[in-house]
DNA sequence: ACTATATAGTTTGATGTTAAACTAAATGGA
DNA sequence: TCCATTTAGTTTAACATCAAACTATATAGT
């Protein structure tokens, strides 16, 4: 066994930490284990992301990139920080390696001198592009399987939870 | 402003990685709608989490705790990383720091040289509970604000596309 | 105009996680 | 029995992320 990655040999449940943190008394168990779903999803979809990105490039990266791609006006770094909810430390980090492989720039804004503004290049347009190839095999093949999940309504409350979940975020 | 936090001031659309990786044209964009939405729940949960576990505990010591503590068998570190989907180095490295702070024990196992018993120790139980109790507040209030959102059917589908996500993992 | 406060971004140190290489023990086939 | 292969766990280096402290600019209240 060369790569190690989490092994799923005899069918053990998965856990995450939310689920436990429900009370052991009266508490609303449901919600946990939806928290619990969830956890596990986002760690196996990132996962499955991760592990197809070209070059080394980190999910996060291309998330970056992808969301310049999709708006023609610039965006700031603090704007990037808020849509991905990272800290601005995190973004400082991800923009400069961004920058330094040559996929975005970054300008002084001249209105606000605190600000800058994040500009997407060719290469890094190109690198996005280059990445969706590299991922569409793998999305073809989950579009498949996955008709045979409901998920429209399922869509709908799970942003009904996360208005939630952002409105209360400092209970 | 002394703690960093991902500020949240105006509505700013939230975003995620996966959901930009649906190919510009055609692709199914609902499954990647979907998640993003599960993207930024669980960073969301997993950071109110966090924020309230007490003497700097990370969620993750916290689930291995709870985990623990909901069986009277041991169990191996193995299957510890399986349970929460993360590397054998990752849980070799928490559970060093739970057995720093004296909240498990680690003993050889008898019957197979290779394997170790991960024993849950009174002290690291006692935590568990006070970190229950530190979270308590922010569970009731969520609890009452989460009666809108129908839980069930959302858990039901949600498993299905978790089952799916694992058994294609090597896609 | 001045001063206090809020905001944009950076830096520093710590930590969780990963991939990959490695050790040791078990297993199974020739 | 012997050897190849799995499996359990560790280690190492790299990296993303965070919290907190810090600089610089803008804004608001007086």
């Amino acid at each position: 066994m060369t790569t190690e990655r989490p092994t799923s040999q005899p069918p053990i449940e998965r856990e995450t930490v939310i689920a436990d943190a429900a009370p052991d008394a009266g508490g609303p168990p449901l919600i946990f284990q939806l928290f619990n779903e969830i956890n596990i999803l986002a760690q196996l979809s990132g996962t499955l992301l991760n592990r197809r990105l070209p070059d080394g490039l980190h999910a996060s990266h291309f998330g970056i990139l992808s969301h310049l791609s999709k708006r023609d006006f610039p965006e700031t770094p603090a704007n990037l920080a808020d849509a991905f909810q990272v800290t601005r430390g995190t973004m400082t980090h991800s923009l400069k390696v961004l920058e330094a492989r040559g996929f975005i720039a970054l300008d002084p804004d001249p209105k606000d001198g605190r600000s800058k503004t994040v500009r997407l290049l060719p290469e890094g347009r190109g690198f996005r592009e280059q990445a969706i190839a590299a991922l569409a095999p793998a999305i073809m093949v989950l579009s498949d399987k996955l008709e045979a999940v409901d998920v429209e309504p399922v869509l709908e409350e799970l942003r009904k939870l996360r208005v939630i979940l952002d409105e209360n975020r400092d209970v």
